[in-house]
DNA sequence: CATCGGATATGGTCTGACCATACTGTGGTC
DNA sequence: GACCACAGTATGGTCAGACCATATCCGATG
């Protein structure tokens, strides 16, 4: 037998160590939004690697919604740690789905979870429902189902937001966001947007009213209108 | 007053000219977890970029669990596509706890939220529950909180797994993982995890025997169990 | 005092080199 | 012919240094 000897799975590249040394001084410093890092040659020097192993820390920090990079001089330029995880998660789903390593329905379905658990909480804790209201309104003054979409997908996210968890609002944001291309199919085939705006006003109604279970069913039937063929999976 | 013409919000950076290529190759070629991208250089090339630029991009791939690089020759060397949601998920969970930017009740909840529907569905999709028996199992042989935990965590992204939807899975996975310490924590502060088997052992039999509704209260219990200062928010 | 323009600090990009890794093919050995 | 050792080579990983673009800062100038 040749040698099978125990090899460490994989030598922890040098931009990793860097990401672990950034992240440690995060946890360590107690550094939160809007605290600068250092400049990336500086902090190249400061840890003894080349400045592309900083950048490609920094571009992985980025991609998660951690840090925001801006050129220039003065307190705003360099690397601002940010807390920016939606665009982040919508990132991330959007080319999942597109290596169809997701499906669509995978998404709906959470988002059915999502929504309906967030209207029950909204509702019970009588959250403010003024950011509802307006997105209401928005489409009924829409003229395409770009713009029509546009208020919807603002109007689920107040549900969302509503909860009070910031969390299940990041996550309903980024399901919109790479599921828009659908939800617009889904209105030009449904053609007539009035039975989805009774809809909207029957969540909006039952959230405001403080009904929990009226509000988790009228956020069902909504999603089954809006989603037919994926009714079923819907109990 | 100074010339106030329009400039785009923001220069494209090259680096995302060229995840906007590989995306719209992905999409366009119909490429699928597997298939192999071109090579760092060769890709520098065919775009007109430095390799630099390609591998800033490569690093935002890899980020969102999109493609896995691996030097070498062969064909399992060089940017391969893939579909990992799952660290991608955890990385940025987990920073985004350390910057405060979450609070561990807002991840506790959503867990939960996730893991009432997870056993509910399970449960009446009569899922396969050899995964949950196995780690059920490992827990009682477990010695240590950290190796009680590990198990712990496979029990319920099993779950989660059971309910038949990826995408749910891959949050539950990336929610324990950037939770494990707490859930550490939380079994060295009880003690005696006689308790937690015990309620493990009632959310295998409910969802076992097709009971939903069962399946969800005995989850919602546990949790309070698990974690008794968010017990109040678990309505 | 106001304004303009250079100095400067920062990120963004490019080039070219070298290293580490892991397969490929070739040639020798048995 | 089967097997094995070794050079070849394609790949990602890292480095160094240069230059560009941008935005602020600050001093000179009117």
């Amino acid at each position: 037998m040749t040698d099978t000897r125990w090899r460490p799975v994989k030598r922890t590249r040098t931009f990793e160590e860097v990401l672990a040394q950034i992240e440690h001084r995060i946890s360590e410093d107690g550094l939160t939004a809007g605290d600068r890092l250092p400049a990336e040659r500086q902090l190249a020097e400061q840890l003894g690697v080349s400045r592309s192993s900083v950048r490609e820390a920094m571009r992985v920090l980025e991609t998660l919604g951690v840090v925001s990079s801006q050129a220039g001089r003065g307190p705003d330029a360099g690397a601002v740690l940010v807390s920016r995880p939606d665009t982040a998660l919508a990132d991330l789903l959007r080319l999942h789905l597109g290596l169809a390593g997701l499906e669509l329905r995978e998404v709906v379905d959470t988002r059915l979870m999502i929504e309906r658990w967030a209207a029950g909480h909204a509702a019970t804790a009588r959250a403010d429902t003024s950011a509802l209201a307006a997105a209401y309104a928005g489409m009924a003054g829409a003229r395409t189902p770009e713009e029509f979409v546009e208020h919807d997908t603002a109007f689920h996210c107040a549900i969302a937001d509503a909860s009070g968890n910031r969390l299940t609002g990041a996550i309903m944001r980024s399901l919109r966001d790479s599921m828009r291309r659908y939800a617009v199919e889904a209105v030009e085939r449904l053609g007539d947007t009035s039975p989805l705006q009774a809809d909207h006003e029957r969540i909006l109604t039952a959230i405001a009213a403080g009904d929990p279970e009226e509000a988790a069913r009228a956020v069902t039937d909504h999603l089954a209108l809006a989603y037919p063929s994926l009714r079923q999976e819907t109990p």
